[in-house]
DNA sequence: TTTATTTACGAAATCGTTTTCGCATTACTG
DNA sequence: CAGTAATGCGAAAACGATTTCGTAAATAAA
């Protein structure tokens, strides 16, 4: 059995609610009390119970974290941002995985409803395609804060990086080393990350007068021998692209594994570009260009005002959108 | 406010413990009630309060899981592994990050002896040299099980790989590829699992009537600069080692930067093999051996042997070491 | 000295569930 | 038909902490 303060209580022969005062340093209580019940609660090992806490005031210094998976450098390194801002402020952190599954991320989000955390943290799985299930938590009264994956139909904040422009970019950086027929990997349509990453890529070819070829947008699976498939017959058409953009981190393996195959030579024959936080990219063969998220920093960023909402009486989270940039880092694979 | 058991009451002309039985399907309840109140349920979008529940069941449903770091494929893999074992039987998962500091470890522990979680899953830090902070939450009923970096001193479930044989194995791999002089890094001489891999090692060279070279066995620290200074200077000293074994993933990265720096060529100057879950392994340059750790399986398994022992009602874990061994793949680093 | 105010503490309600009793009905047994 | 057993439900006591309110004594103000 665990000490509670009812035991205290009786040790020192004060009442329960002077031992709860007391360890809450309330002006109510002489010092000399404070002292001796301190002391006790040091001395029998004291720890209060969280869930009665929580219970009596309504509130679990707990925030969920929903994300779409954990193999992932950037959704890693998120965590371990939100992570570090949570334990400095003394919240704990709960981790779900929605393995981009809409039926499962719905469940967890009906979960929270009934108030086992304060607040949420949420990465929409890519067949999320609608957004009643987080509105629903959200018109309970618990705060959610978008990040990376983000929706824009619902009005609360969300970081985000730049994946128009850094799309953008980026292909204009493989136009300019000479691809003439790209082709862009997504892994949904539904998710507006994809989406912008599509459009600042369409943008790009359209302002250098190229056309889209045929291939040009491939829509992914979350099914990995699929893709590598899909990417494998992408490589060996007619159609053969000179450059690949792959949308996020997992698509790489695939397309370096197909031109291993086909040997296809990265640059020469197919250059290479990827959304990616591996710290592996310089040493991959070749090094790999990459469009780099700020993934530590917008999952602390995201967490940090999370929390601060939490903290608060009764603010409100702001509507806007935060955009922390990423960042362009070209490799051989496409020089 | 959310609905509560005594909403539904009211609503339903029904007392509170109807209610609650008719929730559970108690056989104290008609049939017909619990239709009734099932109805209601959903129609007010009843969700029960967990922390309610936790605090009159003594029970959270929760487990705790307590990482040195999570920018590493082994712990994201195994969070994985751990996040669904726990999932399929209505778990909740708290994470964890200790960043390899035993102060933060104990302190997480101690406060986990307040009932947060119902068990613990643990990979201690590197600086963890003693056991009492896990003893005591033993001591107070909380069952504990470890996985990977585990702590023999204490006598409950732990899962490992086979970290001896396997870095025997490896360091025979090098041998045969005509390695003389092998170098062997790792990151703590407190952590069995680490110590293992360094008798492995060892062991393969007394039985092959090796020398151990001077520069046979590198304490590395949690610095990563520090580190790739001494991987930089242990490269570029006379003993130059023709062999490299990294006992953990992260000290890959390293090894190929300063390799790269130096103009040595892998394998031709020096052979590489790293204890390593990374999946751009074969794409590193040259393609990286490998120590595939079963991180996904320690931690599922992990996992439904702390569920398992959690739902039975005084079963306590036993304190055998499961071991899942790890595969030697062989690329191109070593060959 | 009397009244007002502070100081220091305790009793009891509360948070939302679960569970143990107890108490009526109704159904069965001999 | 008396007596026992099952059925279906409610009252109330937990679980452990917090908080409101009350009150006695001590101090200050009148």
């Amino acid at each position: 059995m665990s000490i509670t303060i009812k035991r205290l209580a009786q040790e020192l022969n004060l009442s329960v609610s002077t031992i709860s005062k007391a360890l809450t340093d309330s002006h109510e209580i002489s010092a000399e009390t404070k002292q001796r019940v301190i002391q006790k609660a040091q001395e029998l090992n004291y720890k209060p119970n969280p869930y009665a806490s929580s219970l009596r005031g309504r509130k679990s210094k707990t925030i969920a974290v929903v994300l779409p998976e954990i193999a992932d450098s950037f959704f890693s390194l998120a965590i371990n941002g939100i992570e570090e801002a949570a334990s400095e402020k003394g919240y704990h952190v709960l981790i779900y995985l929605t393995h981009e599954s809409f039926l499962k991320e719905e469940a967890m989000l009906k979960d929270f409803q009934n108030g086992r955390v304060d607040g949420i943290l949420i990465s929409v799985s890519r067949e999320t395609a609608g957004s009643t299930h987080i509105q629903e938590v959200i018109d309970r009264g618990i705060p959610v804060v978008f990040f990376d994956r983000i929706r824009e139909d619902v009005s609360t904040a969300k970081f985000t990086t730049n994946d128009y422009e850094s799309s953008y970019n980026a292909t204009l950086h493989l136009l300019e080393k000479g691809c003439r027929n790209l082709s862009f990997l997504c892994i949904s349509r539904d998710l507006l990350i994809s989406n912008s990453r599509i459009q600042g890529y369409q943008q790009a070819l359209k302002d250098k007068n190229m056309p889209e070829a045929e291939t040009a947008v491939i829509n992914c699976t979350n099914n990995a021998e699929e893709n590598y498939r899909m990417i494998k017959a992408l490589l060996s058409g007619k159609q053969r692209p000179d450059g690949i953009i792959a949308s996020v981190e997992k698509l790489t393996n695939p397309v370096y594994l197909a031109c291993q195959e086909l040997q296809l030579r990265i640059p020469q024959d197919v250059k290479v570009l990827s959304f990616s936080n591996l710290e592996t990219a310089p040493l991959l063969n070749p090094a790999l260009t990459t469009v780099t998220q700020p993934a530590f920093d917008m999952g602390k960023a995201a967490a940090n005002l999370l929390l601060k909402c939490l903290q608060k009486k009764h603010s409100i989270l702001g509507k806007d959108t935060q955009v922390i940039p990423s960042t362009l880092i070209v490799r051989q694979s496409t020089v």
